[in-house]
DNA sequence: TGAAGATGCCGGAACGTTCCGGCGTCGCTA
DNA sequence: TAGCGACGCCGGAACGTTCCGGCATCTTCA
């Protein structure tokens, strides 16, 4: 905060070397000529030269319009697209600013059309950190980068939000948990949200709806599972403080399978943030009070790999009396042994697909009352931990 | 891209959405607020209040000026700690501001001072994905988002790169690629640049330089190992297609300890993005060539991981004759079985320290030629892939 | 042959911030 | 008492963009 003295800077004279030194001329289209405005207040000659590599004040759009001998406007124009110009007229322009390398200058334009040109994306605080939710981090922002929205990531610190405190144009919330108070704040927050799963909790309705269909991922799972043999698959999931759409749906379908096929429903729930030391303990209780439980599924992140360790001190065989799949994908899984099958939800490409979808809601700028749904395919990898083809040379 | 037709914005509007709860509406020429005063002629008929639809505007240092009965420049100086202010004054102003809910527009204040207000973070292709670089890069944007700066993530695709392509004020290159052509670019291009491990590679050099220890660090591991009975290390390493300061430092170091120990060093190299059965072959092919060894250190990110699936197929008790050790941890390293040691280069406060580090560079100004050197701390997790205690009891 | 409209282009005013230079008023010293 | 510097505050310009309104010129049709 020091920020010292005054620390007068130049900015006076401004230096007017155009440094349009690009090799320019000719250039075919003949007339035009450049330069036809004198550079205003040419004035002091030398003297405020910057002297080495100087910052190259860069090219603005003035810059391109005196190159083409037009007003700002007309190049303004010629450049966005708006406005009314003769096809020649853009297309010199546009070959200017292409040669003087012109780029618009974000700041002034954002200033100017009262835009931040960034995006939020805010994640569940319990699960900050795991493989998930960072690829999906970074698939967001690769996509809002090429939309030129800058990425300001939001955790659960981020309170006293509301949107004019925290600079976007738009929220991405990722995996909303029911009774979240800032995911409610943050919907009411008067900018653009897509939230990526349905949110079942309370609060306006956000603008867009990101989703895999978890219904069918979850029964073309247990699907898999019984097409290798399982009969009375066990289910480990996210306990009561991670209530999302997606936890909940697991649950329903898992029930509705369980019913569809006369079994007795066994699941335990678990922290998102589990300790290896917890995980052992729940596994090991569902695994005892369960003894008929021929397949395990287990959906937070991470814990697929735990309970590998701990059904094997368990003395059971996994991916041959005993199945064991993933609801989370991560690259740990193919790396253990045996690599375990797992739900691929594509993170990275589900990051992508949000900030495409809240780009497209920020551009058109017409709100529609009915937010926009979109669907999120998933993948099934199957590996060796659920067995194989039973058909098949099978194992013996 | 194209913004289609002219579709003239109703600019006045603004689809005011706001709903702008904040307390004070005082934004009407009310001049019996509190302070009274509102000195700019107050009647000033029309200026710019539209009576009708008073949309959310938000709070601008005009307004508080206005509030506190000062001028604007006054108000922004008692804001920054610039210029005189009395400390009367001072703390009027802040008053009003905090009363008012006032947040300096970033857009403007960017155009003002030629700032783009965001950094930059390069990483190098080959390992974008993994778990350690996705936590740093986390890292740093908690952190630049508390210096009041965006995050850029640069891939390798943000080609025809050179700083004012990339609008940012500086970058981020994690662990610097020894003849990575974009990291020489980028060193070179106009804008400060801290790199996170040294640059071996040619090129300029950065203005910061931020890195752990490696050198004592590995030592660190390979006496725990000894301290545990392991005599004959064996290295899985990253091949030359990752050559960086961490790689070459860990390869030097270890065949330093080898030296010192008079062992015949026994590495291999490995891609960093090499799948599972390259892992297995390597490992095997190692543990074939040297049946002395009797410990097993696996640098890139998941490896070591895979490691313990191969070496247990191989019928090697993993944390009893054989111990084995990661050079970067992960969560997956303490939910296998067994858990495995791992150097923590804590990836997250390292991302943190070095988006510090570039905060700091880009508020002082003045260039040093020498650049700001820094060391990040780690810590060593000792798990029961290297056994236990020789002596004591048990660790827990 | 005018009037009305379309077309092509432009000047200038914002957007919200920072900061240069200036202006009046103190209090101190000579 | 005059001189003068420090103090406290302010007006206005600039950063680079977009866009409203307007002015010519050209086309079209009554």
């Amino acid at each position: 905060m020091k920020n010292v003295e005054g620390r007068p800077k130049p900015r006076t004279g401004d230096h007017g070397a155009g440094e349009h030194s690009a090799g320019e001329q000719g250039a075919g289209e003949g007339g035009a000529d450049e330069q036809g405005a004198a550079p205003p207040s040419g004035g002091a000659p030398g003297a405020s030269s910057a002297p080495v590599a100087g910052p190259a004040r860069s090219v603005t759009i003035v810059d391109v319009a005196r190159h083409a001998g037009v007003s700002k406007t007309t190049a303004s124009d010629a450049l966005s697209g708006a406005g009314r110009v003769s096809a020649r007229t853009r297309a010199r322009i546009e070959e200017v600013a292409a040669r003087l390398g012109y780029h618009p200058n974000t700041a002034a334009r954002h200033l100017r059309n009262s835009r931040v040109g960034a995006v939020g994306l805010y994640l569940p605080r319990q699960v900050m950190g795991t493989g998930f939710y960072m690829e999906f981090a970074f698939g967001v922002a690769e996509r809002a980068r090429a939309a030129g929205l800058d990425l300001t990531l939001l955790g659960p610190d981020s309170s006293g939000v509301k949107a004019p405190r925290l600079r976007v144009d738009g929220l991405i919330i990722l995996d909303p948990i029911l009774d979240d108070p800032v995911v409610a704040d943050l919907l009411g927050g008067g900018v653009p949200v897509v939230t990526v799963g349905y949110h079942r909790g309370s609060g306006p309705t956000p603008r867009g709806v990101l989703s895999a269909d978890h219904v069918e991922t979850t029964n073309l799972l247990l699907e898999h599972l019984g097409s290798r043999g399982a009969t009375m698959p066990g289910l480990i999931m996210p306990d009561g403080d991670f209530l999302t759409d997606w936890s909940l749906t697991l649950q329903e379908t898992y029930e509705r399978w369980c019913s569809a096929h006369g079994v007795e429903p066994a699941t335990r729930g678990v922290a998102v943030d589990a300790s290896p030391e917890t995980l052992d303990a729940v596994v090991r209780d569902l695994m005892a009070s369960r003894p008929d439980l021929d397949a395990l599924v287990c959906a937070p992140d991470g814990s697929a790999l735990r309970a590998l360790g701990t059904l094997r001190s368990l003395g059971r065989r996994v991916g041959e009396e005993l199945l064991l799949a993933s609801c989370v994908a991560s690259q740990s899984l193919e790396m253990c042994d045996p690599p375990i099958t797992a739900v691929d939800l594509r993170p990275r490409a589900y990051g992508v697909s949000a900030a495409e979808l809240l780009a497209e809601i920020l551009a058109a700028d017409a709100a529609d009352d009915e937010p926009v749904r979109r669907v999120h395919p998933t993948e099934l990898r199957i590996r060796a931990s659920t067995g194989s083809e039973p058909a098949g040379p099978a194992r013996q």
